[in-house]
RNA sequence: GGCCCCUUCGUCUAGCGGUCUAGGACGCGGCCCUUUCACGGCUGAAACACGGGUUCGAGUCCCGUAGGGGUCACCA
């Protein structure tokens, strides 16, 4: 356990420790994944350690299904711990050793004031229009008057006088009145402990040398340095990182944009390493670099270049990253992610070949899908408006002379068939186009798709000639 | 409302007193490539919130104003 004087912080002689501490009451959504992130890259850029610690604290709001989807999202962005995770709510002994200590030593006392008693003078204040400082008459009471039998929570008794600074690693110097913070409840009434008690503990216990969290934590890391004082605590380093907002500049909450990063993959289809760069950028820059993959962000990752904003989240940037990605990723992976998203049977290995021509026109998983669904299509094909008016009566005279031409092709590879369809046209003194949109129609039912003579190989020298069959204009006795 | 924090193109950002007629990326427009759609290449429009200081010199430092955000529980 650490000790030792609790002034200055740590010294940055310890091996940094960070640790990424969500509470399971729903999925982790986009802005606990980046505060994840964080914290795992500046655990690997000082080779140290990332701890994961579950805040089931409270009983009524966490959920086993929770857990499952966090670890699940943290697991699918690389981001597991380097140690089984702790759960906090295991652990509800030692918190409530730990305020017993605070108790005896004087740092904490008994409060035997009811909620009913607080919420009158709460609201008593506020009809008078002043700031509600809970000021408990049993802050300097003697213990030895303490009753037995009654209920009571356990307050710190914050310091009333001078100020509080703290040398935030992103938010720099900030100080705050002493007199603004409040004699904050450590235990409950039940003797359970609360997270303001339990972060502290569970960070000293866990040896934690840099606590990365959200802004929104900034308040407490003031009441934690008075349960920190009270144990003689070391201090750890604060990084208090920017929150992430929606695209309309407001805050992302459950019901306002804020989505889980299983939608991300699932629904959106997007590639991990791709959320992974996108978040890294968010609030974060290393000159004009863009592209960023894992190995370069952890030599470059600095806790310290992180922006002080708040940064918009924006769908249309983290799809052109996903592009980028998947035009990277290898074809069989690409694939395998997409199967399941075809509807019917679908072959892997002519999904894996057809991926090259594939990847290049998808921003992400679903435009892969959609980009492949012809290859298979059952006959008869299911045509679009535009590829049905593509098919003019002269048109489908021009499919039956390319089946007619096409039959005769021997090798059926891509330069064969391009050869052969560009002599074709130059014979017909037509644009490819002519010959080639038709065609395209025929082949997909779309009016746009890879290109022409990738499409036929990928379909093969049957397939295709029965799919221009079914929309050419056939002279009798010619038949497939 | 009290307290704390923030403010460069629509968005993400570079910029750490002179090299800024402010750079890159996404998005948007145009052109090129081209059998379609993409990819790629070139190119255009687009920002230092405002007002005072400090300084020979401010996007960069200080102070106000405005706007935005966070937080004020026996929730985490």
């Amino acid at each position: 356990m650490a000790s030792g004087s609790a002034s200055g912080g740590s010294t940055g002689k310890k091996p940094v420790v960070t640790r990424f501490a969500p509470s399971p009451t729903g999925f982790l959504h986009i802005g606990g994944a980046r505060t994840a992130l964080f914290n795992w890259l500046y655990a690997r850029h000082h080779g140290g350690k990332y701890l994961l610690r579950v805040e089931d604290t409270d009983r009524v709001r966490s959920t086993v299904e929770a857990i499952d989807a966090i670890f699940d999202g943290l697991s699918w962005l690389g981001l597991e711990g380097d140690e089984p995770p702790v759960f906090q709510f295991a652990r509800s002994q030692r918190h409530a050793e730990v305020a017993a200590e605070l108790l005896r030593h004087g740092h904490a006392y008994r409060c035997y004031l009811t909620t009913e008693e607080l919420a009158e003078r709460r609201q008593k204040a506020q009809e008078e229009r002043r700031p509600f400082r809970i000021e408990s008459e049993w802050r300097d009471a003697d213990p030895s008057t303490w009753p037995e039998d009654k209920p009571y929570v356990v307050r710190m008794k914050a310091p009333r006088e001078g100020e509080s600074v703290i040398e935030d690693l992103v938010q720099g110097t900030v100080t705050v009145q002493n007199s603004e913070i409040d004699d904050f409840v450590i235990l409950r009434s039940d003797g359970t402990p609360t997270y303001m008690l339990a972060v502290v503990v569970d960070d000293n216990d866990m040896g934690v040398t840099h606590v990365i969290r959200g802004d929104d934590h900034l308040n407490n890391a003031f009441r934690q340095l008075v349960i920190l004082r009270g144990m003689d605590w070391d201090i750890p380093e604060y990084a208090h990182v920017p929150l992430i907002h929606g695209a309309d500049g407001a805050k992302m909450s459950k019901r306002h944009g804020a989505l889980g990063v299983d939608t991300y993959r699932d629904e959106l289809g997007i590639l991990p390493e791709a959320l992974f760069n996108y978040l890294l950028r968010l609030g974060w820059g290393h000159g004009d670099e863009e592209i960023i993959d894992r190995d370069q962000a952890v030599t470059w990752f600095d806790i310290a270049d992180v922006g002080k904003s708040p940064s918009r989240f924006d769908l249309a940037k983290l799809q052109n990253l996903n592009g980028h990605y998947l035009r990277e990723a290898d074809d069989a992976r690409l694939a395998g992610l997409v199967m399941h998203r075809l509807e019917g049977d679908a072959d892997p290995d002519l999904l894996t070949r057809a991926m090259p021509v594939l990847k290049v026109r998808a921003k992400d998983l679903n435009d892969l899908a959609e980009g492949a669904a012809f290859l298979f299509a059952k006959r008869p094909l299911a045509m679009t408006e535009k590829a049905q008016g593509l098919l003019t009566d002269e048109a489908r005279g021009r499919l039956a002379a390319i089946h007619e031409r096409l039959s005769g092709e021997s090798e059926w590879n891509l330069e064969g068939l391009e050869a052969n369809l560009k002599a074709m046209a130059e014979e017909l003194e037509l644009g490819l186009g002519k010959l080639a949109q038709p065609l395209r129609a025929a082949l997909t039912g779309q009016t746009t798709s890879p290109g022409i003579f990738d499409v036929l190989v990928l379909l093969g020298r049957e397939e295709s000639l029965a799919r221009i069959a079914a929309q050419a204009d056939v002279p009798a006795g010619s038949q497939v």
